[in-house]
DNA sequence: CATAAAGGTTCCAGCAACCGGAAGGTCAAG
DNA sequence: CTTGACCTTCCGGTTGCTGGAACCTTTATG
């Protein structure tokens, strides 16, 4: 299979699954003509990377979680251990952003957004709680 | 002022700052032998600066926020629109991150997390819904 | 058979927003 | 006089791709 129908299979762009090729998250056979081509394993690597990207994985940690995949004897601990420290990430993530939109939208909220040029956000800015 | 004491007083790092002449967001005088001079309105630039990337806007965005905070004739409903806007994105991506941490919580959830191999996380990042 | 469109290939450059380090100049203190 | 803390420039790397140029191959059509 080329290049094209991989990447419509595993929801990829083309240019990202070369990318991974280049980074050897995956490499694929080659036909006589040059062109990559993908097996149907190869297209369920990629649908993997896909997907855990999504989740976002990063690509170090797809690496690792590839890994763990081909390895028929890991324990689900290892992988379990992994998807939580990302829960826990995200969820500090949010945290962060909730507190940013509180601040900003504070911000904005005390700026009357008419045409005069005294505006509240911008002095905050200029003079902020760090001054 | 050299730029290790204003690095310190804008809470910035020096490279960031060199960073930021370099695209053109400061241009602090040079003194006699070569090093940059920053007077008390460029440190006050630069702790703007701080300030904005530190609630999220990105460069481009502070280089707009800068030109309206020079700009003394300007409307506040113009920063304050920029302003919300950016509430926006942030709630937009509070609101993907926690979909992403409740699908893989669920995952983690599901995951016995024990010695054998079989994991509900592996499999379904393998053959997860666009299987 | 010619040709044009739609695939494929490689490599090079660039995005954001910096960070680290090397090689070197300068300045104050002991 | 030397040490060490500054400062300078420049180069490369980071993350995860994306776009484009220049070129080859395959397929469809006149």
């Amino acid at each position: 299979m080329n290049i094209g129908d991989a990447a419509e299979q595993a929801k990829l762009p083309r240019k990202t699954i070369r990318y991974y090729e280049e980074i050897g998250l995956i490499n694929p056979l080659r036909s006589e003509n040059g062109y990559r081509d993908y097996s149907p394993i190869d297209v369920h690597r990629l649908r993997f990377l896909q997907r855990s990207r999504s989740l976002g994985f990063t690509i170090e940690e797809c690496r690792l979680l590839l890994s763990l995949y081909d390895d028929k004897h890991r324990a689900s601990a290892d992988v379990k251990a992994i998807a939580e420290a990302k829960v826990h990430e995200i969820d500090q993530k949010i945290k962060e952003l909730t507190e940013l939109k509180a601040t900003l939208s504070a911000l904005a909220h005390s700026c009357h957004g008419d045409r005069r040029p005294d505006c509240p956000i911008i002095n905050d800015l200029a003079g902020g709680p760090c001054a």
